[in-house]
RNA sequence: CGGGGUGUGGCGCAGUUAGGUUAGCGCGCGUGCUUUGGGAGCACGAGGUCGGCGGUUCGAAUCCGCCCACCCCGACCA
């Protein structure tokens, strides 16, 4: 039983400036956390009680897997970090620190690195395995912009498996299991998940999927097709090339005054054409070398696909200030035809575009009637652009919708990528010194917590489903001076607690709007009111979620409140 | 890191343009009385290095310089 006078639920009346989603303002308002620093908050009582709610459907289904807990340290050495090579990758996004005896650490970010190597040193026998290890623990990772409350934090909990195998055969079905679990934890707790292809990225491994939680509040990006099911991340999604790009009709080429006009959007308006007659040029440098990229005007350059092409993540988008140092290039017209000293890479939309507009080459210039084939060829065409709504699916003739996504948990196939470096190897039925598969599985527990509030909330408040509610029931005690009704409250609570259903109690001296507010903002799924009805034996009460309202009579509450829980979803 | 913004009692803000009594307001907090079915009333009260440091000035929340923190937009991730 717990008193709403005990507990430190410090609720805020005005929405708290500097949160842009309401999962965040939310978390804030209901005081079920508070900020300590950028990306760093504290768990309140009710915050924590919801987090562990959470995190012990997670512990469930990883059990239920096969998959066996464990908890590793947050200060690792660096001696693994630096022998992945992983202690110079992961940058300054690393909490690093000094012990007094100068030995570097640093504070987890993941644990790849940890893990494996203490299953190396076990020496694992073909017996010993396929294993899969798992802990839930607090991650550190100095991200570069923190925000949106618990979506990206610095200091953050995620449960991280690691699974060893002798095989791509046995990781396959370990995958799976994984896979189906995931499903299965974001069902408990309330979510819609699309699955989506992923990128393993420079990161290594195979495959991966990320399991996104679609909303407006998520940071990425996902393409999905309806019909077939097909859904991937934005950064890598195999969009067919549609040709929708350019005209019909074949065209002179001709060059264009356009002074000034240096965006797609002025170029377009301009002409008095849409943005899908326009080829739009982007400008990199790569190794020191310039490069230009080619892509439809209606299109952004996907950094992620870039990067896959050019087999390197060391470019970045050209500035101003190293202009100087390309003088074949006409920052702001530059076109393939005649563009000399510069490498290229085009979208494979280009490919066959006919009586398209380009920069000139030539300050203040452009070219309209411009033809694929005729007037230069879209060589190397490879797919670095991402996709819009409308786009051909790659594997169904349907078409893609683009939206955003919260990624609440992602699985890699690893293969070797671990195990290699670190030397991890078991002995085989024959003796023989073979490398582990493994696979990594990841999910951030704060981050499923924020999203559940993000995805059930009205304009009153949240609404917990009950799997992951801090609690149950609320007791709302009208006037916590009358005696009657405080009574009345703690022998419900005391019935209630029998059948281990667990209460808060709102038992204080406020004004009972304050109290109604409150117990919506808050928004525990069942709410029973103890005000003066009880001199004729009955109570309201009253499902959060979907304000179904009713009376019910004092010696039967106990089972009323048994039954709306049933019913609650 | 690049760009933009904000820092004034616990929360939300005014005051800064044009320096000048004792830095205000609403909510919240404390005490007392009244009140108790959707954010009550009256009275009294507590609470502030005006983000920090330095400068200009007879005088700085206000002007100048440097720094810090936080938030938003971009590149990264559970």
């Amino acid at each position: 039983m717990l008193k709403f006078s005990r507990v430190t639920v410090p609720t805020l009346r005005e929405k708290p400036v500097d949160c842009e989603v309401v999962g965040h303002e939310l978390m804030l308002r209901a005081g079920l956390m508070r900020p300590v620093s950028s990306g760093i908050y504290m768990m309140l009582p009710l915050g924590l009680s919801a987090l562990l709610k959470v995190e012990n459907i997670v512990r469930e289904e990883m059990n239920k897997t096969g998959a066996i807990e464990l908890e590793l340290p947050s200060l690792h050495p660096s001696e693994s970090w630096q022998a992945s090579g992983r202690w110079f990758e992961y940058g300054p996004e690393m909490m690093r620190l000094t012990d007094r005896h100068g030995r570097d650490f640093c504070l987890g970010p993941t644990a790849e690195e940890l893990i494996t190597h203490y299953v190396g040193k076990a020496a694992p026998s073909y017996r010993d395995l396929p294993v899969n290890l798992y802990q839930i623990k607090t991650k550190f990772r100095d991200e570069p912009r923190p925000r949106f409350g618990l979506l990206r934090a610095r200091e953050f909990r995620m449960k991280d498996a690691y699974s060893f195998h002798r095989g791509t055969e046995e990781l396959d079905e370990t995958y799976e299991r994984m896979y189906q679990a995931y499903l299965e934890i974001a069902r408990r707790c309330s979510l819609e998940v699309k699955v989506v292809e992923a990128s393993t990225g420079l990161i290594g491994g195979d495959v991966s999927h990320e399991f996104m939680v679609l909303s407006d509040a998520g940071e990425d990006t996902v393409s999905l097709c309806e019909k077939c099911g097909y859904g991937a991340n934005a950064e890598l999604e195999r969009h067919r090339p549609t040709l929708r790009f350019g005209g019909e009709e074949e065209e002179e080429i001709e060059e264009v005054h356009t002074p000034g006009l240096t965006s797609i959007d002025d170029v377009s308006e301009f002409m008095g054409v849409p943005a899908r007659m326009v080829l739009k040029c982007v400008l990199y440098v790569v190794g020191g070398d310039a490069l230009a990229v080619f892509i439809p005007g209606y299109r952004e350059v996907s950094t992620k696909k870039l990067a896959a092409v050019l087999k390197t993540d060391s470019f970045h988008p050209m500035r101003e200030d190293e202009f100087p140092f390309f003088p074949s290039l006409t920052p702001g017209f530059v076109g393939p035809v005649g563009l000399r000293d510069t490498k290229v890479i085009f979208d494979e939309e280009v490919v066959g575009a006919r009586n398209i507009i380009c920069g000139a080459n030539k300050e203040d210039y452009h070219l309209k009637g411009v033809e694929e084939k005729r007037d230069f060829r879209a060589e190397p065409a490879m797919n670095v652009a991402s996709s819009v709504e409308g786009d051909e699916c790659p594997s169904c003739d349907g078409a893609l919708t683009i939206s955003r996504g919260i990624e609440i948990g992602h699985i890699f196939k690893l293969g070797l990528k671990y195990s290699k470096p670190l030397g991890v190897e078991f002995t085989d039925r024959d003796g023989s010194l073979m490398p582990v598969v493994m696979g990594t599985y990841g999910m951030g527990t704060t981050r499923i917590l924020q999203t559940v509030v993000e995805q059930h909330h009205d304009d009153r408040g949240i609404r917990w489903p009950k799997a992951v509610a801090p609690i149950p029931v609320e007791l709302i005690v009208l006037n916590s001076e009358n005696n009657e009704q405080i009574e009345t409250a703690e022998n419900l609570s005391r019935e209630l607690e029998k059948k281990e259903i667990e209460v808060l109690i709102d038992d204080r001296s406020l004004s009972p709007g304050i109290k109604f507010n409150d117990a919506d903002l808050v928004g525990l799924p069942i709410q029973v009111v103890i005000g003066n009805k009880i001199s004729r034996g009955m109570l309201d009460l009253k499902l959060r979620y979907t304000s179904i309202k009713r009376d019910v009579e004092i010696r039967n509450a106990g089972g009323a409140v048994e039954n709306a829980l049933k019913e609650a979803r």
